[in-house]
DNA sequence: GGTTCGGTGTGGTCCGACCACACGTGGTAA
DNA sequence: TTACCACGTGTGGTCGGACCACACCGAACC
């Protein structure tokens, strides 16, 4: 499944594995400044092209960050950002139709349900100390009550809303998965604000169930919040959905 | 949150942005062939180095294949193979302790539990043609009854059992997803193969629970596929886990 | 002592060159 | 006429060199 089994070992996927072997070792870790560039080319023996390939990879992918110049900050640098590659990885697939759009709701219904799920389970937890910390999810709630919010405004603070709930739950791989689903469709998202006819009337009602999902995790209703939270999802795409065709006969990629 | 505002206009990102944004307008599909390499640099008044950057980390999200040569399959095709990005990004983001292993394990019970849930709702479809196709699963399950089987070979069918749940589902970001996952813990299961005792007795509850899993779908009894799937990852999870320490405190990456 | 001005090493970019490869095509031989 | 083979051509893959902007850092200067 690796797809190293025999054929390619392309000059620049070799910096990748070595890099990536250097990480599994131990010998790598996020802090870390990798070699830099022409140091690298020289002791991999390969072209300095060909590991500034894999040094673009591994920043696309969220895992290094490189900087120009001289001192400490300089060069690139490990840091295992979880969300960046995610982010782009699904905005890359919906623009080539590769992730349909309802799937990602779909994907990010169940996400979100479980989250909300998870967060009002450990709501009840004894020591408050290990409950989750619903403050960052709560003051964007606030913010979104101003009257005089713009629409996009009001969406950007929805979205920061959801990553944090998400946030909450501590999982940074669904945290990091839910950032990059709503950046695979945040396109249609500012699309489809168009489409609400009555946006005073939808974002109270979106406030609404905010809070109520709020309410219910706090007040550790593990399935009310589950499918409060569910609903009100599914409730603003059913509303909001530009393209309803799921797909459209499209020739195959194939080979 | 795109990171677009007014900064960097890196060559290779000008590259990359043309890219996605032909992709958005119709302009690119599936299918296609891009321009050559010398041809879109000059196209976009970069150099080569920079279009193959932006090229390299395509390839990389699985969203272009490249083949030298000549004739129609040469050249910078564009497929979007929706699983080929996300392994990559997960095994790296694991190997950078980016991604805790636990919270991946996390999130594949999440996953798997809400797909047996929606294939057993599925399953209750009054149009056969339109419930999910368990055949391939059914397969990979008699193809574990095997018993010469090696550990190593029943592991890869137990991934390929769930990735076939997961198809089934339909939904190809869920697959994806499951896919990445579980290349992101495949090292660790790989090792985890090693703690476990009884390997005979392991292998036939693993079987069983499969089968119970399945049966539970074709019964369209959605809460007991549910937690059956649960329990059954939960379950092996528990037993093989080779590093229960969630995350040693290291430097954090900051900036 | 404080300030300034180069040196130095970093990534960022471009260019030119060469290679292996695979398809087409045209000439050649049967 | 037909089958085969060799070469041309365009593709990605790679390398090396060159130059740039940048940021630090230290030495020389005031």
């Amino acid at each position: 499944m690796a797809s190293d089994a025999s054929a390619e070992p392309r000059a620049w996927e070799q910096v990748l594995q070595h890099i990536e072997r250097r990480l599994l070792d131990g010998e790598l870790a996020p802090g870390d400044r990798l070699p830099g560039e022409r140091v690298l080319a020289a002791e991999l023996g390969v072209g300095r092209s060909s590991v500034r390939e894999a040094l673009r990879v591994l920043e696309v992918l969220g895992l290094i960050r490189t900087h120009a110049g001289s001192g400490p900050t300089a060069g690139a640098i490990i840091i295992a950002t979880p969300g960046g590659g995610m982010s782009a990885l699904m905005r890359l697939q919906v623009a080539a139709n590769g992730f349909p759009v309802a799937d990602i709701v779909a994907m990010r219904l169940v996400l979100e349900a479980s989250v909300a799920d998870g967060l009002a389970a450990a709501s009840a937890l004894v020591p408050q100390t290990d409950a989750p910390d619903l403050e960052p999810a709560d003051r964007l709630l606030d913010a979104m009550d101003a009257p005089d919010l713009a629409p996009a405004e009001f969406l950007a603070l929805d979205a920061a809303f959801h990553l944090a709930l998400a946030e909450a739950s501590g999982n940074q791989v669904i945290t990091a998965t839910m950032a990059g689903l709503r950046s695979g469709i945040e396109g249609y998202a500012r699309a489809g604000l168009a489409t609400i006819a009555d946006w005073h009337a939808t974002s109270d009602r979106l406030r609404g169930e905010h809070r109520g999902v709020v309410a219910a995790i706090r007040a550790a209703d593990a399935a009310s919040a589950r499918s409060r939270m569910h609903d009100h999802i599914a409730g603003y795409y059913a509303e909001t959905f530009i393209d309803p065709a799921p797909a459209p006969a499209r020739t195959p990629p194939s080979r």
